[in-house]
DNA sequence: AACATTCCCAACCGCCAAATC
DNA sequence: GGATTTGGCGGTTGGGAATGT
């Protein structure tokens, strides 16, 4: 089986994703899903490979991502699992709410694997400076200043009984369930497609408490008013506004 | 201060499985 | 049922920051 590359290499821009991108990206998915991850990139008017957008999006842009330090809770948690489950960094990730398959394999690359195989060389050594997480926190995390759970933006109302956090395992929140029948919440904003923004809050849990575009705007009008909606025959081309959710 | 080395993490690559045609 | 597309996963790497000399 012949396997078409992931996208057309010619023009596509790679490595560190830059300010604006992101802002495109978030603007988009969270508006209209993830419908389509290779699509994605065209109608978002980016010029970067899908699996790159995706990427980017389940592990940096997503709602309800936690950054920053590894508790020692968490880390005892990789630990245990990694020994039963092997590298099976999603499935580990899935019992850490909020973090990703890949924060928690480099986690496990840079640390954790050093002090496990110290300890199990010199259990008394103790002297590693990751040893102790809490020494270890004190270390600045280049992103750990930047996301942290906030309280709920004032403009929006979420009443939803989903508050338990989403596994973080991608597999789980790549794609848009619209399963309207567990969908309570409701938002109170002027952008009028509920479905989409319903479907979403299905999948993740507190997005709308989320403090990813706070960072940057105050309010969902705000970000609207940057990236203002392009067309919406562009933006659907395939007319899947009457669709429910994003099961495409 | 300048250079070298180490550490950390974001991002890419390639493979695989599921879904779709 | 086979071919193709798409999403997901784990391994790996490049580059910037931190640290050491």
């Amino acid at each position: 089986m012949v396997r078409t590359p992931c996208c057309d290499k010619t023009g596509l821009r790679k490595g560190t994703w830059t300010p604006e991108e992101d802002r495109k990206l978030t603007a988009y998915v969270t508006r209209y899903g993830c419908w389509n991850w290779r699509q994605l990139p065209k109608y978002a008017g980016l010029a970067r490979c899908g699996k790159s957008c995706r990427l980017r999006w389940l592990n940096y842009l997503r709602p309800n991502i936690k950054r920053g330090n590894f508790s020692r809770k968490e880390e005892e948690t990789i630990i245990r699992l990694h020994e039963s489950l092997g590298n099976r960094w999603s499935a580990i990730a899935a019992e850490l709410p909020g973090r990703t398959d890949n924060e928690v394999k480099n986690h496990w690359h840079t640390t954790l694997k050093k002090r496990f195989k110290q300890k199990s060389s010199t259990p008394k050594d103790g002297k590693d400076k990751n040893e102790d997480p809490e020494i270890q926190g004190t270390k600045l995390n280049n992103n750990a200043n930047r996301l942290v759970i906030s309280s709920p933006n004032p403009p929006l109302i979420l009443e939803s009984s989903l508050s338990s956090p989403q596994p973080a395992s991608s597999n789980q929140n790549s794609s848009i369930t619209a399963d309207t029948n567990t969908v309570e919440s409701r938002r109170l904003d002027p952008v009028s497609d509920n479905n989409l923004f319903e479907a979403y809050e299905a999948d993740s849990g507190s997005f709308w408490t989320e403090p990813f575009f706070s960072d940057s705007y105050d309010t969902w009008s705000d970000m609207w008013a940057e990236f203002p909606l392009l067309d919406d025959e562009v933006l659907y081309p395939f007319g899947f506004y009457e669709l429910e959710g994003f099961n495409l």
